[in-house]
DNA sequence: CGACTTCGTTGCTTTTTGCAACTGACCCGG
DNA sequence: CCGGGTCAGTTGCAAAAAGCAACGAAGTCG
């Protein structure tokens, strides 16, 4: 993608730019689902082997994952997911959450539960101020700190 | 993306499949911008017009946008989100808010805030069981395997 | 009529992917 | 110590997707 002239004017175009291509979101998906091997994700996502290393290094660069090894005798690495790469769970679940409403139909792949009491979740906007949920409808968004005007 | 053998382990691939490329979320946002005309969203991204009149059909064929006339004399027309299309806005948020903290800096593009009090929003997981918010660490997954009545 | 606008399509070039074979480091059994 | 196996990539080449610029259609305006 072209750069857009320094700095973004939607963090979307900025997040976009590390994670928004076709596989790099599968690859976070299978991180977070504990597949984490070079080979391992090679096969669960049948994408190219060159691929993968590309967008690997490249997620290793933006400290999204991290590199590391998980024994020693021969030497072997794994990717973990970084803090700044947990972060990330609110959009693939978003993403995920999507799906199973518009396209899963009669089934759905995965249920997110709280842990201590199973009770599937849900996942919304709060204002802390009035103490309530809300609706995408009742959003407003508002430039925020400095910057020139679009 | 080849099928993955009709049903997808998980939504978050289906979705992908559907928004899932290099342009077609910045267009989604650009939809919720209220940036809706072919000219204007290819002006606006510098998307080659080919690829954008691609992406448009495309999500009007998954019924994510609408493609509907603004005017008569000279018929024109603009690209709408659906309903379906509007669900999308937590997934937008969630990208954008990743790169709000991780890569925005001091420099936040844009604010959501609660229409009617102005308070800056946040995202995040419910359990309305225990009527709290649920931090990432203590969400668990499940499979879902069947009819979960909608 | 010719110029201008909006919304695309067509043809061609460049970039990115996909594929499959190959390297290299290490382990193991015989 | 030799051949086979595993894991983590790299390389080279073909195929698919994206980028670019020019063209067209359908309508309005002067």
């Amino acid at each position: 993608m072209p750069d857009e002239g320094g700095l973004p004017d939607c963090s979307i175009a900025g997040t976009l730019e590390i994670i928004g291509d076709r596989w790099t979101i599968l690859i976070l998906r299978d991180a977070f689902r504990g597949v984490r091997r070079f080979d391992e994700i090679q096969q669960d996502l049948g994408i190219a082997r060159n691929v993968l290393a590309d967008r690997l290094s490249k997620l290793v660069d933006h400290g999204v994952l991290e590199k590391r090894p998980y024994q020693d005798r021969p030497v072997r690495y794994e990717y973990r997911l970084t803090p700044k790469g947990i972060d990330l769970s609110p959009a693939l679940v978003a993403l995920m959450r999507w799906g199973d409403k518009h396209l899963a139909g009669d089934d759905i792949p995965t249920v997110l539960v709280h842990d201590s009491c199973g009770t599937p979740l849900d996942q919304t906007f709060i204002c802390w101020e009035c103490d309530t949920t809300v609706a995408p409808s009742a959003i407003r968004s508002k430039p925020g700190r400095h910057r020139h005007a679009s």
